[in-house]
RNA sequence: GCCCAGGUAGCUCAGUUGGUAGAGCAUGCGACUGAAAAUCGCAGUGUCGGUGGUUCAAUUCCGCCCCUGGGCA
């Protein structure tokens, strides 16, 4: 596949409170550019107020895609997640715009960069099946039934890590083929070429604007929508229902904590997921082949565009305003 | 003022029949292939309230003092 042939996007990562939202819009205006949801969370419609999506005041000013359009009651996954952002960047292409991928989560990313690998559906029964064997075995049985099934997989997961345990074991069931074994056939995209900026600003400023943030939340109605989908009494198991601060705010309107103790742990465990996704942009998403990366150690603000906007100009091929 | 219970890691606490101590949480670092705002791994830290005594050795036993909580006056 030649270059000039590849799809070129932006990506805008970092972690939460880092500014990727403010970012990804001064990058759409200025290059003609549809903002693509790259968010675990964000595509909930459930989770306007808790998960930061943009809002009308964003989306009026530049074309947003993939926010907001999955139902609390359905699950997302990595997987779901691509299928419909490839969708999405091919059209925005066709249209002539510059698609701009922004999120945090990783996950995401790194499999529309490096694919995922090609699992036939599997089915819920089998997933079932697997959290009931781990609950009858107990984790150091149940890990030496993965061997059984993958080897190669089982060897890098601990045993404690239950939720890695039991996707080997329900793949491994539901295909007849270990996981570790459909992950060696994939194949990398070399269709892209990315043009990455990753926002790392200093941890303690950023805590400072998880902090805010959960405030800004508070005041925008937290808890009204903490409420609403409480009362729809979803199985906790959805990943609609592991929000940062879902918990910690139910708890609070369900009287069983003070509400200045839950906001103090809503801010926590931002803090929390701000490092988990630190550690992750900090280590993955490295320049490749197909992907370009500008690192900035900041917090977002204006006058850190012009750096920006000449890194894409360099990084990508087509000649852009 | 008297009586009782406490004072050990950032927090909540365990423990040492006397040989300078440990869990959980927090924090830091890391991993990460369809739950990823998920899940998991590793690591550090302590004048063991102060002071005097007994002892080869005191965080541990004894005295006094300080602080906290509760009770009685």
């Amino acid at each position: 596949m030649s270059e000039a042939s590849a799809r070129e996007i932006v990506i805008v990562a970092g972690p939460t409170a880092s500014g990727k939202s403010a970012l990804a819009l001064a990058l759409a205006e200025e290059f003609a550019g549809t903002i693509i949801n790259a968010d675990s969370q964000q595509v909930y419609r459930d989770l306007a107020v808790l998960s930061a999506r943009p809002g009308d005041a964003e989306t009026a000013r530049v074309p947003h895609r993939l926010y907001g359009v999955i139902d609390a009651a359905e699950n997302c996954s990595a997987g779901r997640w691509l299928a419909l952002a490839q969708a999405e960047i091919d059209a925005v292409r066709a249209a002539g715009r510059l698609p701009i991928l922004a999120g945090g989560t990783g996950l995401y990313l790194e499999a529309l960069l490096n694919g995922l690998a090609e699992l036939p559906p599997i089915p819920a029964a089998a997933r079932e099946e697997a959290k009931a064997l781990y609950a009858e075995l107990g984790a150091a049985a149940f890990r030496e039934r993965v061997a059984a099934l993958d080897p190669v997989g089982a060897a890098k997961i601990a045993a404690s890590d239950a939720q890695r345990l039991t996707r080997a074991y329900e793949v491994a069931r539901a295909t007849g083929k270990p996981l570790s074994q459909w992950q060696a056939e994939q194949a990398p995209n070399r269709s892209l070429r990315a043009a990455a900026i990753v926002l790392l600003p200093e941890r303690e400023g950023l805590y400072r604007a998880c902090d805010a943030r959960v405030m800004a939340m508070i005041a925008q109605g937290a808890e009204e929508e903490v409420r609403t989908l409480l009362a729809r009494n979803l199985p906790a198991h959805l990943p609609a229902m592991k929000a940062v601060g879902l918990r910690e705010l139910g708890a609070a309107l369900g009287g069983r904590i003070p509400r200045k103790e839950a906001l103090a742990a809503m801010q926590q465990a931002t803090h929390q997921y701000a490092k988990r996704q630190y550690t992750w942009f900090r280590n993955r998403l490295q320049e490749s082949e197909i992907l370009r990366r500008l690192t900035i150690n900041k917090q977002f603000s204006e006058s850190l565009l012009p750096e920006i906007f000449s890194f894409i100009r360099h990084s990508l091929l087509t000649s852009r305003r």
